[in-house]
DNA sequence: GATAAAATTGAACAATCGTTCAAACTTTTT
DNA sequence: AAAAAGTTTGAACGATTGTTCAATTTTATC
């Protein structure tokens, strides 16, 4: 006896993240997300409740497309240590030239917010966490291939993959040529600690 | 014939340094800088100009007061490649504790600006560079020593201690139990490219 | 102490912020 | 066709944004 909604969730919330991706949680204005997904702001509220609701789902898109992407890298890759390779150069050297922003949206959420929102920031380093576990899982299956000595620790490789593409996400956005990304990339997987 | 300023314009100008540090540039208000500063919108106005002039002065400061604590640490440690690593448990370590933000405000700037604030962005990718040069001229002079092979880089070696840096205060923000950065900045130095 | 120059003040500005809600509209069921 | 349930709309809210400026206060000079 009702009406159905007429937009589709997942196709707002994708455009949402996009722009909440570029400008960041502050500057990015009900407005401006009015514009850009097409609602009007009675419908956005009755959705998603809030700035922070929709920000939220839009944390979790990201994420979600973030382990999808290593997913399917690994399909794609020949091996795990490949796949990680893969992946780190489509967020750092791909993404750098086409994406909202060159860097991660959970790195850039966790740099810009303080306490004030601290579900958002508890919410985005679960994302972190998360992704840095499923660089764990490949590590781990690299080890069972024999491709990484058992020797080492996956957590700590993980972490080190991690710590490795913020830097270089970050890094990235400062030098306006190109730096040798790439290499730097690969340099990363031939030397210590792998 | 005439009035002399009555504040002083290097305690202002870090006192709106540590709030902007803190909570980025667009979740600072004029308002929130009137309390810390104690300066009334006229008197903030005829000095800086803008929001935007007195962000662009706090961060010249901020990158002012890196330089000064290389230096320092330079001159506290026993040779250039022990004080590039003082600085760096101080910048990781220390500043996560005591710091406005446990990022680096530069690093925070170009997370969060756009080419709406260019000048403003232009401005920390500069900073950022001036401290990388400051990291090389170190590195030099451990070739000169004898303590790092002039087989190396220096300039790259630069490049990957501020990578390491921006990875690591990043990393240190997701992780609320303590990691051990302090192992992690000392393996930087004790394996490649080291 | 009068004069002039600069600095300080804070009320007020237009614009924008995130958010609300009553009314209008659309669809499904009776 | 009527009724019911849900969705969409957009004007409007009070609060806050960055900024301005006329009035006031302060100080250095004569």
């Amino acid at each position: 006896m009702a009406k159905n909604a007429k937009f589709n969730r997942e196709h707002v919330v994708e455009k949402a993240k996009d722009l909440y991706w570029e400008k960041g949680f502050h500057a990015t204005s009900m407005r401006n997300l009015q514009d850009v997904i097409d609602m009007r702001p009675g419908s956005i509220y009755a959705t998603f409740g809030s700035k922070e609701g929709l920000f939220k789902e839009a944390l979790a898109s990201y994420t979600q497309t973030g382990i999808e992407q290593l997913a399917q890298s690994r399909v794609e890759a020949s091996s795990p240590i490949e796949a990680l390779k893969a992946f780190m150069k489509r967020m750092i050297i791909d993404q750098r030239a086409c994406a909202p922003s060159p860097l991660c949206m959970l790195a850039k959420t966790i740099a810009e917010l303080t306490n004030e929102q601290q579900e958002l920031l508890q919410a985005a380093k679960d994302s972190l966490q998360a992704m840095e576990h499923e660089f764990e899982k490949l590590i781990i299956e690299a080890q069972d291939l024999g491709d990484v000595s058992t020797d080492k620790d996956a957590k700590k490789l993980a972490r080190h993959i991690q710590i490795q593409i913020s830097g270089l996400r970050t890094y990235s956005r400062t030098c306006d040529g190109d730096a040798p990304l790439a290499e730097m990339i690969d340099d990363i997987f031939n030397h210590y600690p792998f």
